[in-house]
DNA sequence: GTCTATAGCAGGATAGAC
DNA sequence: GTCTATCCTGCTATAGAC
């Protein structure tokens, strides 16, 4: 059972790396966490960076298919639908998915390195948080084809409403420590509210 | 001269800190960059820790002057004006001074050390960020007051604002490394764009 | 109070037995 | 391929001269 060494080191690894940061986190720890001694996590990951590089853009994956479940649940919409009920919901989602402990944890983690893997970090952006952004202009631009709702540019119109959603919570949690995922309620107020006024439902004037 | 050591000192580990992190800055570099001996930093701050903390909550000062600006300028507004163009000079001012190379910088500083650090994190956060929020929501709470304004929830709608103008380039500007400061002509876009999201002007229905 | 020198220790990475 | 043992560097923090 050789071949799932390599895995059981990236989970203890990543997990170590999670809570205590990169550089708190020695191979040694990560060789103890793995049961594996020191050499065999060099010899399968050459050094502490690369491993690190490794686990970061690995992790990615979950973006991708956070942004497919999005796109389709925004293509799914027809013409006999409102559009706020689905909006609403997928709030929802986006809001409990970007607030999960861990997704908070690797945005720390990514943060904090960034000075120290600025690709890493660019990468992780273009992967994670600017590929659901991507997906949601794209699916406003369909809504908008179909004439559901009034966009002037997409991109602008899916900025607006993440930050809406997640803005306030997002900015509060990278602060918290030990991280205190919002309640349902507190996520159905915000996503709700979200919603309303990106729809420019209620005016302000 | 040697009561400005102490502030010598600060102003190095304050460098050194927001370029290269707290773990891979060293007491020797610390001590050098100030051109004073280990022992001297020692003496005045009695160990790594003290002096990280001591940094991150004395910049925060720059934080309270921002929320003060602010609130003048909301209060200030007087029934004959119109308020979208304050808001839009304010959005400006808001976007600018978040975008600051030194101010992403010391965010991504606290955000990454934040498990090491929770009550620095959540001070900084407190004195920072969220002044600035609760500041903007004071303002909202009286234009409101005036009747210039519709709002239900002035700390909603200070959130909305908030993240309409910051969220996206925000996000961009903590996972790149070195910070691009955005032009004048993205960040007047962007403001406008903001503005007339948060004031409702355009129904997206 | 400030410096030079150093203790004491932990980290990343490697050598060599098996 | 894997482990144990080890090298070397660099770190925080302190001791002791001046």
């Amino acid at each position: 059972m050789t071949a799932g060494k390599r895995e059981v080191i990236v989970r203890a690894a990543t997990e170590l790396f999670l809570r205590q940061g990169y550089q708190a986190t020695s191979t040694e720890q990560i060789a103890a966490a793995a049961a594996v001694s020191k050499q065999t996590v060099y010899s399968r990951f050459g050094d502490k960076e690369s491993l690190f590089r490794e686990i970061v853009l690995g992790v990615a994956a979950t973006a991708e298919a956070f942004a497919a479940d999005l796109t389709s649940s925004l293509a799914d919409v027809s013409e006999k639908q409102e559009v706020a009920p689905v909006l609403r919901a997928l709030a929802r989602r986006y809001l409990a998915a970007v607030m999960d402990p861990q997704v908070l944890a690797l945005r720390r983690l990514v943060i904090g390195e960034a000075a120290r893997f600025p690709e890493v970090a660019a990468a992780y952006y273009d992967r994670s948080p600017a590929r659901v952004l991507a997906a949601l202009a794209d699916g406003f631009g369909r809504l908008a084809d179909v004439g559901l709702i009034t966009v002037d540019d997409p991109r602008r119109a899916a900025d607006d409403f993440a930050f809406l959603v997640l803005g306030r919570p997002l900015d509060h949690g990278m602060f918290h420590v030990p991280a205190t995922a919002p309640s349902d309620a507190e996520i159905g107020a915000t996503a709700d509210h979200a919603v309303e006024v990106f729809l420019g439902c209620a005016s302000r004037m």
